[in-house]
DNA sequence: TAAATAACCAACTAAAAAAGTAGGTTATTT
DNA sequence: AAATAACCTACTTTTTTAGTTGGTTATTTA
């Protein structure tokens, strides 16, 4: 399993979409400026993110791209399988051959944390994202710091 | 964040020790055979194994590895932790610093990931993963198929 | 006490994956 | 017609992982 800067950079551009989405469509030289995102590695991305319908575009000046749905009805799971990290533990990809053709000792451990990993992101949508964004701004100019890390203890 | 063969490895072969550990030390050649991991790598993990006190050695003919601790006492996130896989989703570590010395906007996402792997992790004992072993074992004799995977659902 | 065993160690190589780059074409707007 | 920005392909670099090689040292057993 990965979760590495692809998957990262994926969510962060997302989350950049539905922040800043509302004005219409946003290219990715604007994301690419904002996040620090290389341009043409967040073409690749976005390709990807295209394909699975994650976001759609539009071409010319003035054009982008811009959220396919609701940002309520986007997680977070969805967009990191979109660029290809899968979400798996297992060696086998969950298909339980791992050691010669039967599962290896500890295929139902990773099973059973791949299912925990994508239970969590899949229930994390961008719009959850955008309001903690919001709080924290708010919370930044009264002068506080939140630690927002702390609510799912 | 990085899940791969090298923490399967160390926890698989962990594992294969509490299961066999109860006849003395294990050798190495041992669990490369019966785990089909190269011994040479083995040898590798098993130096940091050892470093973080997981397990202790005996040198010469008839000897090997045992478990420092009980069983029930070493859990899966502190081997994963031993083998270098830090169990991070963060980009900065959980430094905070992703994005211009600040936090970038997908931050606090990363860090609760990583904790909720983290608690998932450290909740299951090598002592449990035996049982499970021990149960699947069973059921095998018996004939039959069970799903362990549904046990969290 | 010699041989066998198995841990211990360092340095290297190969393969894979990730990250980033280069150089274009095509559609659309102004 | 020019500018813009998506779209596309192929390539390079870097990093990480996985595995190999060739030893040494400690300990037991015959």
């Amino acid at each position: 399993m990965r979760l590495t800067t692809r998957g990262r950079y994926a969510v962060t551009a997302m989350l950049d979409l539905a922040i800043h989405g509302d004005k219409g469509p946003i290219s990715l030289a604007d994301i690419s400026e904002r996040q620090e995102i290389s341009l043409s590695y967040l073409e690749q991305l976005f390709a990807k993110l295209r394909q699975q319908e994650l976001v759609s575009s539009v071409r010319g000046p003035g054009g982008g791209y811009r959220l396919s749905r609701c940002s309520d009805d986007i997680n977070v799971a969805e967009i990191i399988d979109a660029v290809n990290e899968c979400i798996d533990a297992t060696s086998c990809n969950g298909k339980g051959n791992c050691h010669n053709g039967d599962i290896c000792l500890t295929h139902h451990l990773w099973d059973d944390l791949s299912r925990q990993i994508h239970r969590f992101l899949s229930g994390i949508t961008l719009d959850s994202l955008v309001h903690q964004h919001e709080v924290q701004l708010v919370s930044l100019q009264q002068g506080e710091q939140v630690d927002l890390s702390a609510r799912c203890e």
